[in-house]
DNA sequence: AACGAGTCCAACCGCCTCTAG
DNA sequence: GCTAGAGGCGGTTGGACTCGT
């Protein structure tokens, strides 16, 4: 006893929209608005699904959408909240304005994600390669985890000369002290750069590490407290030089056999548990422990992530606490 | 000019949650 | 309370287009 279908299946058209159509959805659409996708192909005379009409729609004829390039402050929104949020194109086409989840999937995909391969960070985790490979290496035995170093230097390196075969960088342009300004290629130039310094700052780090500390190579932990020594390595070579997007831990709540919070893992693991989730977990726990004034106090500070003059985050504040605005 | 490889993006597919009946 | 469609979402695909040989 469900609804009855929105369509006759054998009677829809399929594929490519004609002019013709788009104007009588865009104009019906006008005059009667998006209440019943059920009722709006049939009224406004077209063999199309319900389905297909809301999403020619919304990705396409919506009055209010930008169809050009995207800008690189426009990228640069997308990399960071992918960082946080992953493959929620959703949210993060919600903080940018005539962008659809379409669109920022497609622009992921075929731009973004080859322009971080291509500067030596991992577009899943948001991880230069190079602080991958440390992190395994503090997950390995030192024979194992130098052959796998080697073996996925190999891997980065060719992958590295075909993008700049296929795409010649200007070498010349200028590194500063903040290399992901305005200008991505500035930063492209600063990760050239830097990945040429990679292989030998590894096996430098390799055989410095189990030299100094053999007991951090033999841990199996991949981000228990021991693990953070590579903290220098890490934030040397993490994707924003100047945004420690991973390192925060809430103080009162952070637990020395298992300090990785939720959040972070999840940034590994591409979960959906997100910095809002980790905000209100932590102020619900500490509600529970009795403490009204600590909860507080720690959702002042997680709160502070968000803060218009923190350097996480360029974005209005109050965007990113709501991202669906 | 012809062809193949690579790129881009609109549209489709399938799954999930919500809700009308 | 149950069923099945609507709506929303992320993943995938097909075809148009571009570029190099």
């Amino acid at each position: 006893m469900g609804r009855i279908p929105c369509c006759e299946k054998e009677n829809v058209k399929r594929g490519q929209w004609t002019p013709e159509e788009d104007n009588k959805l865009s104009s019906y659409i006008a005059q009667h608005g998006t209440r019943n996708w059920r009722l709006i192909p049939k009224n406004a005379g077209l063999q199309r699904c319900g389905k297909s009409c809301r999403l020619r729609w919304t990705n396409y004829l919506r009055p209010d959408l930008k169809h050009g390039q995207f800008l690189d402050s426009e990228e640069q929104t997308i990399v960071k909240l992918h960082s946080v949020f992953g493959n929620r194109w959703s949210l993060i086409a919600a903080q940018l304005p005539g962008r659809t989840d379409n669109d920022v999937k497609n622009h992921w995909n075929t731009k973004v994600k080859k322009k971080l391969s291509g500067m030596g960070i991992d577009p899943v985790t948001h991880k230069s390669f190079s602080h991958l490979m440390a992190e395994i290496a503090t997950t390995l035995a030192p024979p194992q985890a130098a052959h796998l170093a080697e073996a996925a230097l190999g891997c980065f390196k060719d992958e590295v000369l075909h993008l700049l075969t296929k795409k010649p960088i200007n070498f010349l342009g200028q590194h500063s002290a903040a290399p992901l300004g305005n200008d991505i290629n500035n930063y492209i130039n600063y990760k050239q750069e830097e990945m040429d310094r990679t292989s030998d700052k590894i096996k430098l780090g390799f055989s410095k590490d189990t030299h100094d500390k053999p007991e951090m190579i033999l841990s199996n932990k991949a981000w228990n407290s021991t693990a953070a020594t590579s903290a220098s390595f890490a934030m040397q070579y993490s994707v924003f030089p100047t945004m420690p997007v991973f390192q925060y831990s809430p103080s009162s709540l952070c637990n020395k056999e298992d300090d990785a919070s939720q959040w972070s893992q999840s940034v590994c693991t591409r979960s959906t548990f997100t910095p809002m989730d980790h905000q209100n977990q932590l102020y619900e726990k500490l509600k529970e422990n009795g403490d009204d004034s600590e909860a507080t106090k720690e959702m002042t500070n997680l709160s502070n992530i968000f803060n218009p003059d923190c350097v996480l985050w360029d974005l209005p504040a109050d965007d990113l606490n709501n991202p669906m605005v």
